[in-house]
Order: structure tokens, then C-alpha cells, then sequence
DNA sequence: CTCGATAAGAGACGTATCGTCTCTAAGCCA
DNA sequence: TGGCTTAGAGACGATACGTCTCTTATCGAG
């Protein structure tokens, strides 16, 4: 039995599950190359040929673990439901990743991905558009920074504490900012 | 003339300014021990001494540039301009580390000083007191959230953002968000 | 003024990881 | 079947860590 060289997508798939058990078991902080590539009975030179760099392989891994964040917006006919919902996925997947990650991927990153951002946005875009057509919202001329106000604040949270966000925080952000600034009659 | 040795303060002080002096050079990343020794003319040894780490060094050297955050909370009589001006001195602070130095801190410190965020949050709970003893907002019952509400929204712009925080930004978190909010009748 | 304790100044040291390079051989394609 | 690509493996020099060792300047007690 001479060994079964592996290539392409099985080996890049490989990879991508070595760097994410390393993940969930060092944490970013302790993940090396070295191991990574030692996990998938590999070499170095192949993680390199693919990422340039530990952060790229690891937001690599995070896409291939699970898939582009949303998706399915969601559409329960009630906004603050629709709002927490959103919320909650965020902080979900902040929990899988742990806060130290997150925090050292965006030291190591020199630019954030500004699809990122305008991704998350256009969910809850989406989410208040409809609960304009129900009559919940007044208009939907509401300025960027509020659409964007649940999400930046959660994030924020995710940044600055070090635990799992607690549910309270949560609701805390729809109801006592979120929702009454939208609710507002201009 | 045999050297003259420092000792205590003074060589404390010396250390403080060459971290500095380093961190404005070559950035957080690429600041190390080694090299703040180097241009403080003294051995690493003497650093480990003060302070367990590059993080811990760096906060210190943070403190020794520029005193306590804020001593003096703006008492404009106008609760716009109030706001404006914390947001702005937060800002201003930003500029003067670099976001990179932030984020890197951030990676580096496994527990932030939560007395930093009560700091913030204090100052921003005495404008909106004066502000409800002028009768510009209606209650001082608002929640926490909602006070710490511009500083949060601040550091998640700083946080996530590149370059220094536009003056464009600021006066958004203040008209977009937080005066329509605390502004409004409970 | 003298003596001992303390800590500065200087650098060696072992370890860890980086990112590059080199080499051999396996697997795909014409 | 022969050639081209690249996987698999590891050596390599560089950098920085954090510890340690050693000498000697400086301070404070007596």
C-alpha cells in the first residue's frame, strides 16, 4: 500500500477541518501552521501555497465550517422577533468561534472585508423593510447607522466582553435602543 | 565619568517614553522588548521586572503619555455639544494610538479593565444629568445601554474602521441615534 | 565613611514559530 | 508511457520570547 496522495478539493477540505479542530482545541492564539499542517498529514509548503497567512486559513476554515452567514432572513410577521432572531444567530456563531479568535483575527487582519458589514446590514434591511409593509416602522428612510445600530452593537459586545454574550444583552439591544429609535415617528 | 545609573522614576519614566517612542515608530506589532530596552539603554531584565508582558508595558506607557482619560467632562449647556465633545476626545485618543495598536492590545489582554468602560459611561451619566436638570431630556431613568450607548458605538467604529474615525461618524451617532433617543418622551 | 543589599546594565541561552527552500516521488494528462 | 505538477517531508536562517547569569553602581543603615 504506497500511500493515497491526496489533491485539490479533498486535501484543501482536509486542511480546512485540521485548522478548525486546532481552532476549537488551542484557540487562534496557539494555532500554528506547523500543527495544522501536521494534523492533515501534510506539509507546510501546502498551507502556504494556498493562505498566505494563519488568519486566511482560519477565516477559511470558518467558510468552510459554515456556510455564508445568512441566508434565510428571518420572517416571523414580528419585528422584534425577526430582530432578536438575527441577533441571535450573530451571537451563536461568536460562540463557536470564541471571543479570542475574533479578537486576534482582527488584530492580524490589515482590512476587515467590507462585504462583511453591508451583509449583515442588508439582513436587517431587509427584516425592517417588511415591518414597514406591516405598519410597525414608520418609513423606511431610516439612516444607515440605525439600520446597522443592532448589529454594531452586538458586535461591540462580542468584542469587549469575554464570555458568551448573555441573552439579556440581547433583548437589552432591541428594546431599549433598537426598537423604540425605529418605532419613532420621525 | 563612570555611568550614571537610573533607578526608580526616573528610569521608569525613561522605559515608559522609549515604549513610546517605539510604538509611534514601528507600531504595536513590531514593538518589542528587546528594542524599547535598546533605546531606553537598559536590559530587558529591567523590563520584565515592571511588567509581565508587551501588553502590559504598552498600557503603561499609554498612561504615563497622557494622564487618566477624563478629568474634566465638557459642561457646554447644550447636551449636542456635550456629547460631541466626549466623542470627540475619544476619537482624538484613537488617532493618537492607531487602530492597529488597539486591536492588538485587545488580542494581547486576556481580561479587559472594566473600569475603563464604567469611566466612560460615568461621564456620559453626568452630561445627561445636567442635561435633565436644564429639561433637554426627560429622565434620568434611561438605561445603561442607552447611556454608554455613543462611547460603545464609538469604539465599535474605532474598532472595526481603518483609518481615524471621520468628524462625519461622530455627529451621526449623536443626531442619528443617541439625541433622538434620549430626547424622546418615554 | 564603610559595608551589605538591591537592582541596573549587558548579554548568553534554549525554545518556539515563522516563512522559505529543497528534494523525492505520486498522480494526472496528453 | 513520459512529463509536468505538486504533495509530503523536513532542513534552514531569522526573529523574539522569557529566563538566567554576572558584574558593578547606587542606596541606606550603622
Amino acid at each position: 500500500m504506497t500511500g493515497t496522495r491526496r489533491r485539490g478539493a479533498e486535501l484543501e477540505a482536509t486542511i480546512l477541518d485540521a485548522a478548525w479542530a486546532e481552532l476549537a482545541e488551542t484557540g487562534y492564539a496557539r494555532l500554528t501552521m506547523e500543527n495544522v499542517a501536521a494534523r492533515a498529514k501534510t506539509g507546510k509548503q501546502v498551507l502556504y501555497r494556498r493562505w498566505a497567512n494563519r488568519a486566511e486559513l482560519v477565516i477559511a476554515a470558518m467558510r468552510h465550517h459554515s456556510g455564508s452567514i445568512v441566508q434565510d432572513v428571518p420572517d416571523t410577521g414580528d419585528l422584534r422577533r425577526d430582530v432578536l432572531t438575527v441577533l441571535r444567530h450573530g451571537a451563536r456563531r461568536q460562540q463557536e468561534l470564541g471571543t479570542a479568535t475574533i479578537r486576534g483575527l482582527m488584530a492580524d487582519l490589515p482590512e476587515l472585508d467590507p462585504a462583511f458589514f453591508t451583509q449583515m446590514r442588508d439582513v436587517m434591511a431587509a427584516v425592517l423593510r417588511r415591518a414597514a409593509e406591516r405598519g410597525e416602522v414608520d418609513a423606511d428612510a431610516l439612516p444607515d447607522r440605525v439600520v446597522s445600530l443592532p448589529m454594531d452593537l452586538l458586535r461591540h459586545e462580542m468584542l469587549m466582553g469575554r464570555a458568551p454574550v448573555p441573552a439579556g444583552v440581547l433583548t437589552s439591544i432591541a428594546d431599549d435602543v433598537f426598537l423604540p429609535l425605529v418605532r419613532r415617528a420621525t
